[in-house]
DNA sequence: ATCCTACCGCTTGCATACTAGTGGGTCAAG
DNA sequence: CTTGACCCACTAGTATGCAAGCGGTAGGAT
């Protein structure tokens, strides 16, 4: 009997490019597919089969979950078997706890240390952003509004200069994204969501960078206390 | 001809030990040689001829440098070798940024939202190494003075009881250490870090956030302006 | 019925072999 | 002497096979 595979592959990505590391490409789609819960906390998912699945062979999706493992995707358990991670509060919160000191310091930077060539730039891209999540809550586009959240925060990264805490922020976020797509309880928070972002903007512009964190700082207590009730709903993705 | 080893072993760690994987083991061993300079910046690093010198094959030295190579130490170049990461100012300044966000939040944090009890108990543990570090400055003991600046921190972020907080931290400061290690202009720093130090538990003792933040982010500041020289030093070791 | 034991299938960890691509060095032609 | 083509040694990337450990299960003893 042929397994359910663990991975749906589209049609149009159903190969692996040849001009690139088939381990970085399966890290890509493994994490998505744990971000998007098409893979499941808690559920197991074996080097064997995903490589048969892969069309390659256990190396580099080996080498793919190490990476997984390392950002806390995965929990690889020695002769068991690796399992996706479960949520837990405690991770949740530290998640914030991260993602709040990093973005916090990059508002504050970015009122006060940038020059004011850069922050009006930053301001100006940020409101672009500001404009189309206000289209895109219009139309009740939860899908375009997430990603355009994401768009926010990393362009508000992107103006620090440093890659690296970009990088930290988005996977910071893509561990809330995970528990986020739990449940779509987004809609109906567009416009506190909107009026946080706004807020933050206008303390860059004013060059206020304890107003700026502070805003930050609210706002992304408030999306996280989005996330208190899911436990409840879900207590078998929780350890 | 016999090739010089690349890690100098040490007689007591000549070999690996069997109850832990391997990977994971020469992960260590080679971040440590990278931290303290015995692998130079710039130098390549041979999956081939490491694994002759650990004993094993290929695959666990590879799987350790793929790890090194996400934290920023080695940096991997498809065909053509495994480098050791050179220095930027770039990268330097990324490392104190991310240090600077996620302490001076450890400290916010303990100063308000702890609980009195833990944040005497963290207060009591930075005081007892504060006293140690005395010591250790008055024998001149750089070594130890720096372990102990290790301990400092790495105790404040540990009572946030968030662990990968304090790993964050941990590996930021290590490329800071790196650096650091080339030339050791430390003592003559030693009454300056001391009282840094003190001002930071003072706040967190009052319980003031913002004076614990601002202790924490002049101290980190004074520090890495100490690295501002190494470039012109050492400029073969930076891009 | 219950418990113990041996076993078997599964897992990841590691070793080995092969592929493909890079760069340097050699040697010949101009 | 310069330049170009070729070759070879060495690199990381991947495939495959084996080792070792865990857990469920079947089956016999009590």
């Amino acid at each position: 009997m042929a397994k359910q595979p663990l991975i749906s592959m589209r049609p149009e990505s159903k190969g692996l490019s040849y001009d690139r590391p088939a381990a970085s490409q399966i890290f890509g789609f493994i994490r998505d597919a744990i971000i998007s819960m098409e893979l499941l906390p808690g559920q197991m998912i074996s080097e064997t089969a995903l490589a048969q699945q892969f069309g390659v062979s256990r190396t580099p999706v080996r080498e793919a979950l190490i990476q997984l493992s390392n950002i806390g995707f995965v929990e690889v358990l020695p002769q068991r078997g690796t399992y996706v991670s479960k949520f837990s509060m405690e991770k949740i919160l530290e998640a914030r706890f991260i993602r709040e000191a990093l973005e916090v310091a990059v508002v504050s930077q970015l009122a006060t240390n940038a020059n004011e060539a850069t922050r009006l730039e930053a301001v100006d891209a940020c409101e672009r952003i500001i404009a189309d999540q206000k289209a895109a809550a219009a139309e009740d586009d939860t899908l375009a509004f997430q990603n355009l959240d994401d768009d926010f925060h990393q362009t508000l990264a992107s103006f620090t200069q440093y890659p690296r805490v970009a990088a930290f922020i988005e996977a910071e976020k893509a561990h809330m994204d995970r528990v986020r797509n739990l449940s779509l309880h987004v809609s109906g928070q567009y416009k506190r969501i909107l009026s946080q972002h706004a807020a933050i903007i206008k303390a860059i512009k004013t060059g206020s960078a304890e107003k700026a964190a502070a805003a930050m700082s609210v706002h992304l207590k408030d999306v996280y206390n989005i996330l208190e009730l899911i436990p409840q709903e879900h207590p078998e993705y929780f350890v």
